[in-house]
RNA sequence: GGCGACGUAGCCAAGUGGUAAGGCAGAGCUCUGCAAAAGCUCCAUUCCCCAGUUCGAAUCUGGGCGUCGCCUCCA
């Protein structure tokens, strides 16, 4: 049972797939024209579980995430730094992708991952079909849908033609009969990347129509629609309207998706990050200073919907959460509880039980915080993958963050040359500081015994001390 | 101007008619040479404001105020 907020009905309804067992999703993908954000992964990270969750509820899930790996911005990119435009979509994709695996999204592959310019045949059959049914034209600089010719505009979104006419802001092409049109095809100026196009002529796709014909040939040859079209908030409009007037006329058994589902925006100093304001936090940066869990944590404790506002503390709070979550795991891995994943009983009952409302991945969190008992373990188990979260060695370990690659240099600036510790490796330099204070705590010298244990906390690594002996982890 | 979302403790946040989940921070205790880590305990008579509906409202209705988003490339 899952229940789930549907854009197109405005009401939280039931999910059923159109054929079960099989669930087909098509999640809109990134424009490799800028850095990838933080904002991207709030929604994908979001995605990933959706998709995990109705592979829990014995689903076949088809899921189908697209690169557009062709638009204006990465070509005009090119022209000003003399780069070749691929380049730079190649580049920005494989930040995208490195993220995408620190973070633990369910691996993209070539059968689920398409690129627009793969599909360029898919695409200029779409628009001809248009063309053939009056709802596309051909105008001097490209080719155009023409927004007037479906009666079904504006239903996702909520607006009618005249409330966009009256928002519509001044436009600079010419060439539209109307100023809601919107291009399906871009004819080639001087130097531009193009693909030929029989009878009209070379260019590259609009924005919007590679979604419709990807989605078409990977997810719906029928044209009888799929289960779940995804994204974020702000492609309802214009994108996924746009997706809509391409692909519906077409279809024998509207509409093109059963459930639209929106990721809400993440917010940058409560300001929308975007690639105009250049206000985005750069996910790269922050999986560097983060322990990417604590970053998918901090995302499913708020809801997928919600406006969200991102501070770097958060993430910080969100750690020290998932330290707790990490001892909770230890404490009964270490009390010898079977560890052996289980997918059902009562502690998955009740994650399934708030799941099952629009993905509350908050309350089924607030859920894991509340502990298991030992006999519960592998369903503790099970959820926190069923969140994405795995536990791995390391948190066993309970280690935040690799040791920093200068440590020793930082320890000899705080203790002083007479360290030997010059050239040592950071795990060594760490070994070696700790038989000092132990050392000096068998003579029971605290004040030499506390600078060694300051010195290494000044460098980032925090000593426990134990019965057993002296454990370190690494703080930020 | 049109459309929409949100406003819950110091911070984040769940909760859509039955009497406020969870996390962070903070306080106390246990443990410790002292710490740290871990564990336990405490921490909103109250949900932006004002009216109303109801036996009963954070939750429904109306009206304010505030923040944000979409209407332009955007996850």
């Amino acid at each position: 049972m899952l229940k789930l907020y549907n854009t197109r009905t405005r009401r939280v309804e039931e999910f059923r797939p159109l054929h079960p067992p099989h669930v087909r999703i098509y999640v809109c993908g990134l424009t490799p024209s800028a850095e990838p954000h933080i904002g991207h992964f709030r929604t994908y990270l979001f995605f990933d579980v959706l998709r995990r969750y109705l592979e829990h509820l014995g689903y076949d899930v088809r899921y189908v995430q697209n690169v557009t790996d062709i638009d204006d911005r990465s070509i005009a990119r090119a022209m000003d730094t003399g780069e070749h435009w691929y380049d730079i979509v190649r580049g920005f994709y494989a930040m995208f992708k490195d993220a995408w695996r620190k973070l633990g999204l369910l691996p993209l592959d070539a059968h689920n991952e398409p690129y627009a310019t793969r599909f360029i045949p898919q695409i200029q059959i779409m628009i001809s079909e248009l063309i053939g049914r009056d709802l596309a034209y051909v105008a001097r600089d490209g080719i155009y849908y023409r927004v007037s010719k479906f009666a079904g505009y504006g239903a996702l979104s909520n607006r009618n033609l005249e409330e966009l006419q009256a928002g519509a802001r001044i436009e600079i092409d010419e060439f539209k009969e109307d100023p809601l049109d919107f291009a399906l095809w871009k004819f080639a100026k001087p130097g531009e990347p193009n693909w030929p196009f029989e009878g009209y002529g070379a260019g590259r796709p609009g924005w919007h129509i590679e979604c419709s014909a990807m989605a078409r040939e990977l997810l719906d040859q029928e044209g009888c629609g799929f289960d779940i079209h995804g994204g974020g908030a702000d492609l309802i409009f214009p994108h996924h309207e746009n997706e809509i007037a391409q692909s519906e006329p077409l279809m024998r058994s509207p509409p093109m998706s059963n459930f639209w589902v929106h990721g809400g925006l993440l917010l940058h100093e409560s300001k929308k990050m975007s690639k105009s304001l250049g206000n985005f936090e750069p996910v790269g940066g922050l999986l560097e200073r983060h322990d990417p869990q604590a970053i998918r944590l901090l995302f499913l404790q708020t809801g997928y919907s919600k406006v969200m506002n991102f501070t770097e503390g958060s993430i910080t709070a969100a750690a020290a959460g998932l330290q707790r979550l990490k001892a909770t795991y230890r404490s009964l891995a270490l009390a010898g509880a079977p560890s052996t994943p289980q997918s059902s009983g009562a502690l998955v009952a009740r994650i399934e039980q708030v799941m099952g409302e629009d993905m509350n991945t908050a309350a089924a969190i607030a859920e894991l915080h509340r502990g298991a008992a030992p006999e519960e373990f592998g369903q503790f188990i099970y959820a926190l993958q069923l969140l994405g979260l795995s536990p791995s060695q390391q948190w066993m370990e309970h280690a935040q963050l690799e040791l920093p690659d200068d440590l020793a240099q930082k320890l000899v600036r705080e203790l002083g040359p007479t360290v030997a510790l010059n050239g040592a490796e950071p795990q060594e330099a760490v070994a070696h500081v700790i038989a000092l204070r132990t050392k000096a705590r068998a003579q029971k010298d605290w004040t030499e015994s506390d600078r060694l244990r300051d010195a290494l906390a000044r460098a980032g690594v925090a000593l426990e001390d134990s019965k057993d002996g002296t454990t370190w982890t690494v703080r930020p």
